[in-house]
DNA sequence: ATTTAATGTCATAAATTTGTCATATTAATG
DNA sequence: CATTAATATGACAAATTTATGACATTAAAT
């Protein structure tokens, strides 16, 4: 499923290079001449990701990046801001406006397709295909099965993802925080405590064959898999 | 085993926005909004890294890094120079003044970040997460496990952060002021004894294995591991 | 429409850590 | 050796963190 991102830059040229970029890496490029455009765009499709150009006609970047904050529903939405070389020059940063990168123009496409790489990343989900294993037991995304010594296991989604990042990472010790960020994705609200709660469960799903202690908890820090 | 970052910036909403971003790379930041305050911080508190503003009222920034270049205990400590214009690239290489890497404004706070990492894995790979160890003992901050010739060691957190400091550390006196400083943050309103205490606990978790003597007491100024 | 499964949140219990205090030891000094 | 200052240690209660069971809500399946 392509991500779709959303272009807001006046100059046409600009836009139209951004645009190609990003439709040649696999994104779905969803374009904005103004902020107003933007903005009746961005309430339509929720885009997964805002390119957006600090200096706009009309509203200006900076306050359509503080709109989208304001509202629930645009507030997860990474924003990378393009900026002209010494413009306004340190306000920027003072602004504080929950942007989430900076691009100064001139800029290479590869880094801006590199950015947006790294901030998608980071706001979506744990995906990934590969069988993992550790001693008798096996885990198999494809078909989200578990099993302990062949013998299927009932486990739910949500903690079969946290086994899964577990074992994938075997004796890495991951926060609560870093839990949510990587199963529910950043765009999630969800109470820490929730996660004790989903590793009591997977524990639970491997009591009945004593693999539920491969599960260590450190104190102050999370969970991880030995 | 989070790096302290000490921030110098007089500009109070860009010092709080590198700040945030700090923490949420999971640095410790230390706040100073002049190079005197700066100055205080820094006997305390011994920070990995220290992002400094050029133009600072009072001492400036190429003179505060001076005086940290001249005073052996902080000569080591990787400096990054914040600049607000690129004309100034020249002047401040020219000066020499010991600065390891520089930004220039506005900067994202990506690049900040990864410019940190490259300076703490260059200056001190253990604050990177890497297993620190002397002899058969192991100190692993990833793993958050403390092993003695393979056995694990139960301790807590408290006395695994002020361990894994004196094993990065060796053969430097840590004053109790610095210990908490670094250990609780420079927030924390502990009593000194409480210190001692940590440093019993940390011995009694290691004298099985005859490695509590590792810890010298220095009368009058502190701990040291050996 | 019912039943089943999954989720997130709470309240409470259980476990562990933490800071402090009182007291014992130890080192330094004259 | 006596005195003093600093450190070590054991005990303990408070605070913090985690575990667990129950419950309401929603989604999925029958």
């Amino acid at each position: 499923m392509a991500a779709n991102i959303l272009i807001v830059e006046d100059e046409n040229a600009i836009l139209e290079l951004i645009a190609l970029n990003l439709h040649q890496s696999g994104f779905n490029p969803l374009r904005a001449i103004s902020a107003e455009i933007a903005d009746r765009l961005v309430k339509n499709t929720l885009p997964d990701l805002i390119v957006l150009d600090w200096m706009l006609p009309g509203m200006d970047g900076i306050t359509f990046a503080k709109r989208l904050r304001a509202n629930s529903d645009t507030k997860k939405i990474p924003i990378i801001m393009l900026t002209a070389k010494s413009e306004e020059d340190n306000k920027i940063m003072g602004l504080n406006s929950g942007i989430d990168d900076y691009l100064t123009k001139p800029f290479s496409p590869k880094e801006l397709i590199a950015r947006i790489n790294a901030l998608l990343r980071r706001s979506s989900p744990e995906l990934t295909d590969e069988p993992v294993n550790i001693l008798d037991l096996s885990l198999d995304p494809l078909q989200h099965q578990l099993t302990i010594k062949g013998k299927l296991i009932k486990i739910g989604p949500t903690e079969f993802k946290i086994l899964h990042l577990f074992i994938k990472n075997l004796n890495k010790v991951f926060s609560r925080n870093q839990i949510m960020d990587r199963v529910w994705g950043n765009k999630s609200e969800i109470d820490d405590r929730t996660v004790d709660v989903h590793i009591k469960r997977i524990r639970a799903c491997l009591a009945n064959d004593g693999y539920d202690k491969i599960i260590r908890t450190i104190r102050g820090e999370g969970y991880s898999v030995s």
